[in-house]
DNA sequence: CTGAAAGCGCTTACAG
DNA sequence: CTGAAAGCGCTTACAG
């Protein structure tokens, strides 16, 4: 085996304790300028790593972390969820303790509440989804300013300097053009059903990237317009059917930006246009799949929801845990899903 | 902080020493029945999980394992030689070793000698692309026997009772067929550029389920037949170029199943078909990228090479240091990529 | 068959 | 400003 050099081989070296390396590694406390040139001389030489599992071990303990998004578009946030468990139960032995937060539905002022809420309560970390408000972007400020480490998720605050996880809105619906420039055929007329002005800015960026792929890839296609339904009801279902019964000579294909794509599918297909109508939407929810399997939806784009809470998370813990720096923005997979590569 | 339960809180229960608990855990030592008994109830009881980091510091040391394949088609396998990297770096630190085999091109009898060294040497482990032979599966079959731990990884040795970390080549052909019938004009003329008789297993399957996509959703494109190139040369180039040229008029897609995608991608671009024929490949070298920004190639299908070598090497470790079982085969994820979605 | 003790590499009060 | 010691949870010889 490799000789794997430890702690306690750079303290010999350096003629000091261990303690004290251990200062200088983390910055903690005041060591002399020389100790700490000599010592971080010796790690150097000795190409020290500091060994993880130890680290955590030793530092174990005490550390809550709250988590805060909405699900109200359940089979997607139920994704987000797993994520979420699946890092609280790795770092619980750990000991760190993650609570949910999760609102019925976007709610800026409630969303408002946690933040404070977690900064009274003083806890090391927050992970969280975003709402586009200044008084969120705030609060958050001041979150970070008292110390708490804060992650945001799935939904970036482009006002914010906080690191971010999750996928990037315009180069998804970017991704969704490509592929409907592809697969549509000549003078193909389409649309694109997404919900302006939202809460949530990833959802307008996708109709962007979308629109410029199409627009320089397949000048022959023409654009019918954007149909706008912030809300999924009853109501959203009848309206959709409507457009698409009346003119159901004119759409050729469909671009689902947001989570309502289960009930544009449900209309295209109670007006039997499954074959005629070329659908392109995003996320793999359970929904989404069964009408991808039955012909209704051709492409789904994932953007690895489980991947982000996970990952926000763990660099909370990480940071909190070993002092690994959170680092840089992370832009999670976008996929391009069709029932031959659906995952399991 | 939710109280977390150790072995300690286990043994005190139970009345018995750590030592002891640690021994049924694990199936060490023997015990008598009745100790067993009743120390696995309190670990059902008291819902005890093991500390992972603490075991791994615990068992730190000593452990060797090899992992072999050819690096032929450079660009492909210097993905998974970052997998192999990866997971050497993380589990250095723990005290295992891993030593690389590689071969500059496919090559049994090599291949078995190198198992044969494995098995002599004693290792502890082996991560194998394995090669399609009576004799390597027998080889690798007197190694587990021996003890040591093996996984395969990217070609799957199907008479061989051992885990498999890769993608499934069928079901990646049938990827494929389902872009090309998504995107191919009526009655396209398509061919399959492959290898046959190779001694990857998952070359052929990738046609396989290629054409059965094919035959199943498109009666209307006619299959002009596979083409196939063992190698990677000039002459190769030169007949493909020549394939294309004289054809040009009847073909209007092509699928390469192969690591030659980019000689296929030069003859195209260098008859100046760019636009005319539709091309699928596999797998996001440098090269194949660079054909696809340059709009040659219009769809490549990945196989997450680093991933699948890193977690073959995982595996191996977690079984050594944590008794933690090898488990399942794993398939990677299947990814079909255009420029919009490259990773990075 | 089983317990007590030492050790894995790192961190954290506690003295000085 | 810095060292020695105890402790994180688990495993591993060593006695018995």
């Amino acid at each position: 085996m490799e000789k794997v050099i430890t702690i306690e081989d750079v303290a010999k070296k350096a003629g000091v304790g261990r303690g004290t390396v251990d200062r200088v590694l983390h910055n903690r406390g005041r060591i002399s300028a020389e100790t700490r040139e000599k010592v971080l001389r010796c790690i150097e030489e000795l190409n020290y790593k500091p060994n993880k599992a130890a680290r955590m071990l030793a530092r174990k303990g005490n550390y809550r972390i709250a988590v805060t998004f909405h699900n109200e578009e359940k089979e997607f946030w139920d994704q987000i969820q797993e994520g979420v468990d699946k890092a609280a139960e790795e770092y619980k032995v750990l000991g760190v303790t993650v609570d949910d937060y999760i609102l019925p539905q976007i709610d800026i002022e409630a969303q408002l509440n946690i933040i404070r809420h977690v900064i009274d309560s003083k806890y090391d970390g927050l992970a969280i989804v975003p709402y586009d408000s200044k008084r969120i972007t705030e609060a958050l400020k001041e979150a970070m300013e008292k110390g708490i480490e804060v992650v945001t998720f799935n939904n970036q605050d482009r006002n914010l300097n906080c690191c971010y996880i999750g996928h990037d809105g315009f180069q998804s619906g970017r991704t969704a053009g490509k592929m409907m420039s592809l697969i549509a055929k000549n003078n193909c007329r389409y649309v694109i059903v997404s919900a302006h002005s939202s809460i949530m800015n990833q959802i307008d960026e996708r109709s962007e990237g979308f629109l410029e792929v199409i627009n320089q890839n397949r000048k022959d296609m023409q654009f019918l317009g954007v149909l706008n339904f912030p809300e999924d009801c009853e109501e959203v279902y009848t309206k959709i059917r409507g457009i698409f019964s009346k003119k159901n000579q004119e759409i050729d294909a469909v671009y689902v930006t947001t989570a309502i794509a289960g009930t544009v599918a449900k209309a295209i297909e109670d007006e039997n246009l499954n074959q005629k109508v070329i659908f392109i939407g995003h996320d793999l929810t359970e929904t989404n799949i069964a009408y991808m399997k039955k012909g209704v939806i051709d492409i789904l784009i994932g953007q690895e929801p489980e991947r982000q809470a996970y990952a926000a998370i763990d660099k909370i813990c990480k940071k909190l845990l070993t002092d690994e720096e959170i680092g840089e923005n992370e832009y999670t997979k976008i996929s391009i899903v069709v029932t031959e590569n659906i995952d399991e």
